[in-house]
DNA sequence: CGTCCAGGTCTAC
DNA sequence: GGTAGACCTGGACGC
């Protein structure tokens, strides 16, 4: 994938045919987010000290190909060092093949396959369920999305009532479901908050006091309020 | 070598 | 409703 000014060129290894066609500029659309509309964001921000250098395109971030990779490379994310979250994705990503797994490919390796080869420790079995649950239809992952209509309240319980989905998770996946208010606070986002700040540190509570105004988009602001650096650094490059 | 803990969550009080 | 303790793993660190 390559971008060419205001346009996305993805290319692929072989000749594709409808409807594998669409199929995948789809589901290059929904990594993208292209099909989010930010212009009330950005309304937002006009004057806002802060934020207003987000305006021009920032806001996109980028998910995977699918929920259920999403939702578990979320659930790696949690209790351990990102160095970790990397490994244990890239011992997925060789259960797949070369792609990340199927839930059937995961149900199929097995538990026994997820805590020795994966090394995913007490994770493993909020994996399994997980993917137990999409297997078998108790668990729809599409219908989870902002852009199908999915309700922000309904989808927050659905996710939480996963294995090993705390308020973190939840935050975490809602952002990549196109669910922009709530706050990612872990133990990165809340140093560094505060770093920025200037200050020792800052409870839950004012921090989110802090996002209030930004209303559905809070964890957003939040979330590029923390990575500006990471922006400016991109642009330069 | 042992301890601590990292982009938390669950359970049992 | 709020809060210790346990939980897999593997780097980082002190000794």
């Amino acid at each position: 994938m390559q971008q060419r000014g205001d346009t996305l060129r993805v290319e692929t290894d072989r000749s594709l045919a409808e409807p594998a066609r669409t199929a995948v500029a789809d589901t290059v659309a929904r990594m993208f987010a292209l099909d989010l509309d930010l212009a009330p964001f950005y309304t937002m921000l006009a004057d806002d000290p802060r934020l207003s250098w987000a305006r021009s395109g920032a806001g996109r971030l980028l998910a995977s190909p699918s929920v259920f990779e999403d939702l578990v490379k979320t659930l790696c994310s949690t209790n351990c060092a990102f160095s970790a979250t990397q490994r244990m994705v890239a011992a997925l990503v060789a259960l797949g093949g070369g792609a990340f797994p199927t839930p059937k490919i995961v149900l199929d390796a097995g538990l026994s396959y997820l805590t020795d080869t994966v090394r995913m420790g007490y994770r493993a079995r909020s994996l399994y369920e997980l993917a137990t649950s999409i297997h078998d239809g108790a668990f729809t992952t599409d219908a989870l999305r902002a852009a199908v209509g999915a309700r922000e309240e309904e989808v927050t319980a659905r996710i939480g009532s996963l294995r090993g989905f705390g308020p973190y998770s939840v935050a975490h996946a809602m952002q990549l479901l196109g669910f922009h208010r709530p706050l990612i606070l872990d133990s990165w986002t809340r140093p560094t908050y505060a770093r920025i700040l200037g200050k020792k540190a800052r409870s839950d509570a004012a921090i989110r006091r802090d996002f209030k105004p930004y209303g559905a988009y809070a964890g957003l602001a939040f979330w590029l309020t923390l990575t500006e650096d990471w922006v400016a650094k991109r642009a330069l490059a």
